[in-house]
Formats: C-alpha cells, structure tokens, sequence
DNA sequence: CGGAAGATGTTCACTTTTGCTCAGAATTGG
DNA sequence: CCAATTCTGAGCAAAAGTGAACATCTTCCG
C-alpha cells in the first residue's frame, strides 16, 4: 500500500510540506499530545487537517454505541476533508494515537488554495484518489473475506509490509480492542486469532512489540 | 446521498460537460449496449471514464471466484480513475447495465487537464470527495450493520431517497444476486429479507418495477 | 509499594450466516 | 410458441461470529 504522500512525491516529484507552507493565512501548527481528542464526531467541519507528525485514529460511534475504527493515518496525509465536499458536521471523530503536529487548515483557506496552486491541487488530487483505492479495498475485504483474513490483512498493513523483505514491528501499541473495531468483529474473536497465529508462528510478541512475519501471507493469500 | 455531480454544481455552480469538452484531443464518446463490458480486472489502466447517459456497474472478482459489486454509477460520475494514482491494471471491472454514452479520457490528457484548467481540478475533486465520502459510508455501514440492515440501506440509496417523500421505483431490473453483491451476503439472504419486507409492507413489486417504501428506513434506524 | 484501570486469554450458550440443494416462476431468445 | 436460461423462495446442517462473564496479566501513578 502506497501512502499518499508518497505517491504524490513519485508522481509529481516535490515535497508537500513546501506547499502547504504557501498557503498563508488561514492555516496554523498544532499540537496535540498522545490520547487527546482532535475533533468530534458532531462538531461544525470548518477546516481540514495534514499530519505533520504523529499517528491519528479516526472513528465513528453507531447509534447503539457500538464503536468502528475506519484507519490509523500517518505523517503526509490529510483527514477530516469532509466538510470540503458540503458536510456540516464532522461524521467521526480524531484522536492522537501519539505526540502529534499536525497543520490546520480553514476549509476557506483550502478551497481557494486548491483553485489558485496548480501544485497543491494536483497533491491533493493524488492523496484524495490514493485514500479512495485504500476505501475500495478496505471494502472489497469486508465483502469477501472472513474475520481471521482481515485481521491478518491488518497486521500486514500496519506492519508496513512490501518496504523491506525484514519482519518489521507493528506500532507499539494497538490494542485488541481496536483491532477488533478496525475489522468489523469482537475483541475476544480478535484475541483468539491472534493466539493461533503467535501458535503457527506468524507473529511474536517480542520486547519491542507485536512483531508480524510475512508467512502470515499465506492466511490473506491462501483461498 | 448526494451525487458527486450535484455536488460539484451546487458548491462551483457550473456545468461538468462544458469543461470536459475543453479537453481536446485526448478523449472521445463511446457507446455502450447493455450489458456490454467497459474494461476488465487485469486490462491496463490508460485512461478514465466519465457518464453522460446510462448506468455502469463495477464489480471485483476475488481469488476463488466469488463476485462483489462495488457500486452502480450514473450520469455524472467518474470512474476507472486508479490508473491516475499509479495502478498499471485496472483492479475491477466495469459492465454497462443500461445503453450508455462514455466520455473516455487518456490519462496523459487528463493529468494535464487537470494540472492546467483550475475549474476542471475543482469538479474532479469534488467529485472525489464524494466518492471517499461515499466509500467511507458504505465501509462503516458493513462495520457496523447486519445484513438485513445493509440490504434496507442499499435499497433505500437505490429509490433515491430524499429527494421527494414519495416513493420511488427502484433502478426497474436489479437481481437479488447484484444485490447480494453489493452487502456482501448470499443471495438465498436477500430473498429471504426481501420476502420479510414484503410481508411488512416495506416494499412491494409493482408492475413498474420494485418500490420501497420510506418505511423501510425504520428497519435502518431501529436500534 | 500497592491499588486501580486497562489489556488479554478463555469459556460458553446463543445467533447469524453460509453453503448447499431443489423445485417452481419468470424471462429471454430463437 | 416453446425450450433454455435465469430468477426466486425454501429448508437445513455445519460453520462462524456474538456478547457477556470471569480470571489473570500489565501498566500507570500516587
């Protein structure tokens, strides 16, 4: 999986935070420490955010309380861009997984960026259809696969797979909870996959985190 | 819901079609019949499409066969557009359900388009803000809901709802396969619920097709 | 140090969903 | 119009997933 900021460096070839800086008034640094709210779901969506620094999980809460976790985001991408295509409201909620910078942009400020820099445009073109690919197969795997297969898909993401060939550590710390919100199950489900992993030795926790092997492949690949 | 297209008209207040025949050399109509295949999962990705008239449907097809619908487009909307973000092969496929008229783009032409004509960037990205809007909703709608909710959903986006409080005649030929597709479920499941919404008088067959009743949203917003 | 709060491992009775199969209805194309 | 498909409604056993409970483990702090 491509993150968008690096696909906007690949296709266009210049860095994002240069632009961004361009854009004036009408935008700020921010800073929020690890486990603080960002924005709520039901609050007015008058500016959109791009991570400068940090991890930020985004979620929603059903009508009955339930909670979904719809993606952990990382340094160079963009959220809570609803409210530029007419969305009143925030339909989710921001949370700081760890220390983060992000940059605050007024949704007025942003939509006269877009129509003024070409350049800016175009990057935000390339986060917006990387993060539509990274929707459709987050759906595709909802719709064809079973719970084991997407919480193995998840590892793998998370883990960064595809970067080097190394088993690479998961983010320190990501509860089972979330896992299981992230994959459309319960947490105990979730806590018996990932025991019959560690079992066939696809994962292990190690002293510095879950650490995820690439043969766990073969539970996403196989049928 | 509204449609990326009434979205980019009411917040630009102009009109897709205009500047999409700015474009030149580089794109062209194409006609579909029914039923007629678009492009295919694994065909290159060289170019996008955009609907003037008909109704399209994309589809995937997982390793062991099994099929999932990911959405049915109309007038108005874009896709096929991963090639833009760097996908070689188209990762779906696209078929005709009605007679439809395509403006097909290269992609050459279109990334130029769009780094060039300020008006044509801002359709594009509203248009990809209510398709990620759109996606989001139906990842959160399979996080959080059964399948008899998904399938109330589906048929209440297929009606249109909230455009006028009437009820109105579902797109007239869609099969309980599609439908099955779509949410992710078998199709032995949707004739099952579509025969409990009959009963409860939440839709009924007419001659003109299916109609659903506004009713129905009561089985989506239950608990 | 010693709670308190948060994670995790496990179990278990229930529900929901799947994956068939089969037979009748509705459509479609000659 | 008939024959061949393609839909549809049903039923059922097996599999997967749910929700809640409870007993450890860990971590975090005062």
């Amino acid at each position: 999986m491509a993150s968008p900021s690096n696909s906007a460096k690949k296709q266009f070839n210049f860095d994002p935070r240069k632009f961004l800086a361009t854009i004036g008034e009408g935008r700020k640094v921010v800073a929020f420490p690890k486990k603080q709210t960002i924005f709520t779901q039901g609050d007015a969506a008058d500016s959109v955010f791009y991570i400068q620094q940090g991890k930020v999980r985004l979620s929603v809460v059903s009508k009955i309380g339930k909670e979904a976790t719809l993606g952990i985001l990382s340094e160079g991408e963009f959220f809570g861009e609803g409210g530029l295509a007419g969305q009143r409201l925030r339909m989710g909620s921001a949370a700081a997984m760890t220390d983060c910078e992000l940059l605050q942009i007024d949704k007025k400020a942003m939509m006269l960026a877009l129509h003024r820099e070409h350049t800016f445009s175009d990057l935000f073109v390339a986060y917006l259809l990387a993060r539509n690919i990274r929707y459709e197969e987050d759906l595709v795997d909802q719709l064809f696969n079973s719970s084991e297969k997407r919480l193995a898909r998840i590892l793998l993401l998370l883990a960064h797979f595809g970067k080097e060939g190394v088993p690479e550590t998961v983010i320190p710390k990501i509860s089972q909870e979330t896992l299981a919100e992230m994959i459309g199950t319960t947490r105990s489900r979730v806590s018996f996959f990932m025991n019959r992993f560690r079992k066939l030795g696809f994962v292990n926790y190690g002293e510095s985190g879950l650490q995820v092997h690439s043969s766990l492949l073969n539970i996403v690949l196989h049928d």
